[in-house]
DNA sequence: GCACATTCAATTGCGAACAATTAAATGTGA
DNA sequence: TCACATTTAATTGTTCGCAATTGAATGTGC
């Protein structure tokens, strides 16, 4: 028998989820911060970390995890690339020897004055008032602490 | 001199990235479906490709990448892996010899019944209406086709 | 027909992302 | 104190995602 288009496959159709949305949306907007932050010598997740600690400095890696959802597989190495680009320094807390402390060097700090012209490209790319962004930033974060409760049990 | 929180560093805060809003939903939507999709045997990016072949069957890998976003890099050992778990066929063209056609096996066929509960199960991790998420995901798709728009030149 | 560009998939190399495990430091209860 | 659990980062292995390159097939302009 041929299959065909049925109401009951609706669920399974790509144009349907509003998971490949996000999915999809979530590279586009990579794509088109990859010419900004190569001019940092930043990738994107590591231009996350860059904000966090730019909010602030001398942190435990997993702060940093807490703030962007990442576990230690993924910043450890990344955070190391950073060292290597001398844009912070990792060290052993004194106080409790288990946690690694991130603080920014001189030119990590420097770094932020050069990424200030990013949000605003990235916001003229969006071609998007500032009032939509936000509510639709808002949205999806409500649906983010959603979906991350639910993942919690 | 002490770096202080400033309105001129709003543009930089985290809490106000609308791409890390998406970027992080996008991780949590891929930690809903982990689970479900781990008794299909499939990834989140598998089962994106499956969601293009239960629409559509013997397709050149262009046709897939261009669906979902994804290149030939990307594509192609993915594919290779849902091959060597036999849910698709890879064949050359006879037609244009440079295509590799992509089509669903018998066990491809199948597992599409087997996926029909993975919607509903998101739905209800999502804890939203229909409707709102509909118009969450059309808001979501229109702002991806801009900035993909803007990167195409 | 023949040089040339284009198209398409595959490959290589690097950087995430995450599960699972390991190891060290710390905390806790008896 | 001492056995035990917990916390924290690091490590290992697998899979994405993409840039850049390669190589084969196709299309083109002369």
């Amino acid at each position: 028998m041929a299959r065909k288009l049925s109401a009951a496959d609706a669920p399974l159709r790509l144009d349907n989820q509003i998971c490949f949305a996000v999915y999809s949306a979530a590279h586009a907007f990579n794509r088109v911060y990859k010419p900004l932050l190569d001019r940092l010598g930043l990738t994107y997740p590591q231009y996350l970390v860059m904000l966090v600690l730019w909010e602030r400095d001398d942190v435990p890696v997993k702060d940093i995890g807490e703030k962007l959802f990442l576990d230690s597989g993924t910043l450890t190495p990344l955070l190391k690339r950073l060292e290597a680009a001398h844009l912070v320094k990792r060290t052993r807390s004194s106080e409790d020897e288990r946690q690694v402390l991130i603080a920014l060097t001189s030119q990590g700090h420097a770094l932020k004055d050069k990424a200030r012209s990013v949000p605003q490209s990235v916001l003229a790319a969006s071609d998007c008032s500032v009032s939509e962004l936000v509510a639709m930033k808002d949205e999806i974060v409500a649906l983010r602490d959603r979906l991350n409760a639910v993942i919690g049990e």
